[in-house]
DNA sequence: CTGGCCATTGACAACGCTGACAATGCCGTC
DNA sequence: GACGGCATTGTCAGCGTTGTCAATGGCCAG
């Protein structure tokens, strides 16, 4: 900047005014100013306006994802890219992996960095740590995970009701033995899902045909589904508690001897769609729209006490739960 | 760091020093001062940081995608993550969303907070505006899609290669109708894609069937593809330029009269595997690292001429373009 | 005992920018 | 013709940190 004040033979100050268009400067300086600023190719340093700015917000989120590759966290991040953008904040985004350590290492430079605000899909089952941050005055909102003993705002997709829905589904197509295939419960959302598994069918006085908890990815869930079916007693029903088992289960039910054995996913996808697989949807942008925009709110000043939003699912028939069995086998549609 | 070193009695040096882990501070004075760091939840304040220091890197490189729900995108990042964490450097991402004028913007913000490298899937065609900060000294790898008029390095797929590599296993399985389906030949992928496509025709002294290249979507795909499938001299196979198009094109095959129509899609997807579709396969971790690895090469020191790295596609052979179909309609699989 | 070496700590300036305040000079008004 | 008001520009300090240089004092060899 200095550069550009001596060449337009101007103070730092007035090239200061003139990047940031304060309204009474003189056309001939403007014009010096800003041909040489093209000139010389310069960017005013955010890292000394973020210093010298204690005040007002410096225009930038973090974003922390558990794991940028899944799609469902894609699509939040672009609903939050999309308030941000529409506020002329920018957003920085950065991947934990499902890395606990990770995630804090990250959670560190984004508090470094003095942005704004913080949006977190945690990995991490304490989150003690983060008081001190919270102290200091850091924004955050928790996404899709709720935080642990923090007191801090948190917008939620209701996982426990979102499985209830869907064995309510299967109960009324006259299923009376359905399986859960999934995740250990050590997350959250899947801790949830199982619940809500779990009480709806204790509601309608039935127990879980089965409880597979080891489906920790697609082959993994085709194994479980595979020997599910395999039994005497097979299930009738099966539910899949996250889209990234669609494939593996969808495939063991058309490989099996049962190929209308119903299924139900919690979460939608593409490949969902294609096989006709009914699913219970959340709306991954809503969550991020809405995590968002708490956000702002807080920056905005808002100082009340921490809000805790959870968004309802959605029961999406595709015939795969209706009875018609997945499309991988019945051809056509 | 004010707050600290009084608190604990020190000067604000000392604690610098503390922070940084400089070998000779007394063992009294080190807990001190790290006692009331964890207190104070302390945090240096990385634009200061980055404002002091000039001359070693600041530890933060910034990746601009273009589409971060593209699960392409998605594995390359963190493919990315990966390299810069074993270097302890901090990945920032931010997503264009394929908007030229959006990533005009978040390249002018990368540039202003300083960080030390750029990783760009540009959507832009033009790039001389990045000119002066390539001169300023900004170090920058483009990915994927190669710059235009700018001396930089690059790390590309071979895409016009692979789309021979589609057309010659298609010619060796005996098709000579056979047709394209794509992407608007805007962005250069596409572009490369239908002129290597061409040219292995050609090659072969053939004709395309047909070319369509208003596929923007699945679902536009699905009607062009049923188009050509509906005419009565329909081509034999047809090649697919993106992974977006799988659902669609497979449907429109299954559901047309010719339900063999050989298909082979460029870029593999989950939905190619499940379905059983020929793909030309892209790695997207291999991108991602050797673009990290180049831009740390540079960041360590290397001012040799800008390079441009090419990376070979693979076939991989599933059915769909080797007279089985695709799984959609043939059951079992 | 003295000088030199080195471990340990501090004072100070500067990084690039902006808020606070002040100076300049032109204008119209009474 | 003096004065207030306002458009325009400048000076200076300080944001939080670190590089530079220097001061302090303990220890050991000569």
């Amino acid at each position: 900047m200095r550069d550009v004040a001596s060449a337009a033979s101007v103070s730092v100050k007035t090239v200061s005014r003139v990047v940031h268009n304060y309204p009474f400067i003189s056309d001939d300086v403007r014009g010096r100013v800003q041909a040489e600023i093209r000139r010389l190719g310069f960017r005013p340093n955010s890292n000394a306006v973020g210093l010298r700015r204690t005040d007002r917000p410096a225009g930038g989120i973090g974003v922390l994802a558990a794991d940028l590759a899944d799609p469902f966290y894609a699509g939040m991040l672009s609903a939050i890219e999309q308030v941000a953008t529409a506020r002329s904040f920018t957003t920085l985004v950065a991947s934990s992996d499902e890395d606990p350590a990770r995630e804090r290492g990250l959670l560190g430079t984004f508090v470094e960095r003095r942005l704004d605000g913080l949006i977190v899909v945690s990995a991490d089952r304490r989150h003690d740590h983060l008081r001190p941050e919270l102290d200091v005055g850091t924004r955050m909102v928790f996404a899709d995970r709720p935080p642990q003993r923090l007191p801090v705002d948190c917008v939620l997709a209701a996982h426990a009701e979102g499985a209830g829905q869907a064995v309510t589904h299967l109960l009324g197509q006259g299923h009376r033995a359905i399986a859960y295939v999934g995740h250990s419960p050590v997350i959250h959302t899947a801790r949830e899902r199982l619940r809500g598994f779990q009480a709806a069918l204790a509601e309608a006085g039935l127990e879980p045909h089965a409880v597979r908890t080891d489906a920790v990815d697609a082959a993994a869930a085709h194994r479980a589904a595979a020997e599910l079916l395999a039994t005497p007693d097979a299930p009738t029903a099966l539910f899949a508690d996250n889209p990234r088992l669609v494939g593996g289960v969808a495939r063991a039910i058309a490989e099996s001897a049962a190929p209308r054995t119903a299924l139900v996913v919690f979460d939608d996808s593409e490949l969902a769609q294609v096989l006709g697989v009914t699913v219970v949807a959340q709306d991954p942008r809503e969550l991020g729209r809405r995590a968002a925009e708490l956000l702002f709110t807080r920056l905005d000043g808002d100082r009340s006490r921490p809000r805790r939003v959870v968004l309802p699912t959605t029961l999406v028939p595709r015939g795969s739960g209706e009875g018609f069995g997945v499309a991988l086998r019945s051809a056509g549609r």
